[in-house]
DNA sequence: AGAAGGACCAGTGGTCCGTA
DNA sequence: AGAAGGACCAGTGGTCCGTA
């Protein structure tokens, strides 16, 4: 089993490798124009506690295109975050250190692309085959060179994706109304909930099953809060039908 | 949350509470004539290493009516294992301290009970739905008074209870086959593979969609082994028929 | 020797919180 | 302040091996 080296290899060097063949496979979004990040030039800069917001003002400025490696600086490239997401509408690409709405939901299909190849990889073997986008395949993902792919990141949205996949009409208007005031990416997520949990008032507060019935939804696991914000809604909603006398009237 | 006291509690005094309500329930058995094997008033015999097979004889004797509580013992009743398996036919009731095999598959019936009870406990609660017997579910079958039921058990046997669903007459004929000629159980498990690969084989080889196209089996994780046994036996059958040039070449 | 099951272990789902 | 993601943690699937 070649796994723990393949891992190790993952650790290194990953940035190095712009991941293009994403080009033709992008959703609805700006073809080929997503950036890629690669490892900047950047010194070390840890332990600098204690000295916070200071000397911060263009901290953040001339990393874009990897001046020359330092490759005698022992420790070698400093690891490079993902550009944070700003809301766009469909169709939009963000501009300038940002990444845009439509290049976050293609990483979701990305994902699903990458379980894809592991399902068939077990199944040649004979091995267990994953139904959901598992731990092995963020594995994988990063192994493949998606080092942008992570498991924090991909469950942080997931129930933004699924508004995508359940309501993309509904999904392209909160972006549209979101962009338009201003709004950062964390109010817009936020907002994405509420929508969802209509869908489940009218399907009958299964959110499990509103996942499974679609194909691309059914292979993440439904977030914790969306769970939670389903039963809670459909408690209050019970709650006051049976005051109101409807007919539906539950035992508790 | 309650979970960690009452799993405190299942630790301690479980095999007071002998089960009964399972009588009705009963499979093809014998109703109601399986033992519930109760503690016992042995001491703890912990510590005596080194004098193995010493003193051994009638060791396993004295312990079928719980003779008398000995609660001042510090240490309280020692844990009381189930009486082992012996091949038995359909209908027969094992007699002795040994169980049979309808007691056996009756077993995986509990198990099922048991996490449709789960089940129902998480929808009540929104919570995530287990789909399959899992740890969860084993806790609740010991919190549950059910000490009988552990996973290392069930898991042995789950091919068994497999052929038992999947082919009943095959089953069937297999266990008088294996009583006639004085098989152990261990013998008659490894046994049931073999008609259950062949199964496999006439179904495309996807043990999983067997497994799960069954709705008592589909709670079931597809044991390793089995899994093991159905693709070496895929990969060789198409081995043999692609010599033989046989129309289902395959390209390894 | 044959068998039951406590208990361990590698890798999981879930997400916090130190980081930028 | 807003956001990305390394890394941790409780509880899982899997089954070995000390026990009877």
């Amino acid at each position: 089993d070649t796994t723990n080296a393949l891992d190790a290899l993952s650790q290194e060097g990953l940035s190095e490798e712009p991941v293009q063949q994403e080009k033709e496979a992008a959703g609805s979004g700006g073809g080929g124009t997503w950036e890629v990040v690669v490892a900047g030039g950047r010194k070390k800069q840890r332990c600098r506690k204690g000295q916070k917001k200071v000397v911060e003002v263009d901290h953040d400025d001339e990393l874009e295109g990897a001046e020359d490696d330092e490759n005698g600086d022992i420790g070698g490239y400093e690891r490079q975050r993902e550009h944070p997401f700003i809301v766009t509408e469909p169709g939009e690409v963000a501009r300038g250190k940002k990444n845009g709405l439509d290049y976050l939901f293609h990483l979701y299909e990305q994902c699903r692309e990458f379980l894809i190849q592991v399902q068939n990889i077990a199944k040649e073997r004979g091995e267990k085959c994953p139904t959901k986008v598992t731990n092995q395949v963020f594995r994988y993902a990063k192994k493949a060179g998606a080092s942008y792919i992570n498991k924090p990141k991909m469950r942080h949205y997931v129930h933004c994706y699924a508004l995508h996949c359940l309501d993309e009409e509904a999904s392209n208007a909160l972006r549209r109304a979101f962009k338009e005031r201003g709004e950062n990416v964390g109010a817009w997520r936020q907002a994405c909930y509420k929508p969802l949990v209509a869908i489940a008032a009218r399907q009958g507060w299964d959110i499990d099953a509103i996942f499974n019935a679609h194909p691309r939804l059914a292979i993440w696991y439904v977030p914790t809060k969306l769970r939670q914000l389903c039963h809670a809604e459909r408690n209050s909603a019970a709650a006051s039908s049976s005051v109101s006398g409807g007919p539906d009237h539950m035992a508790f």
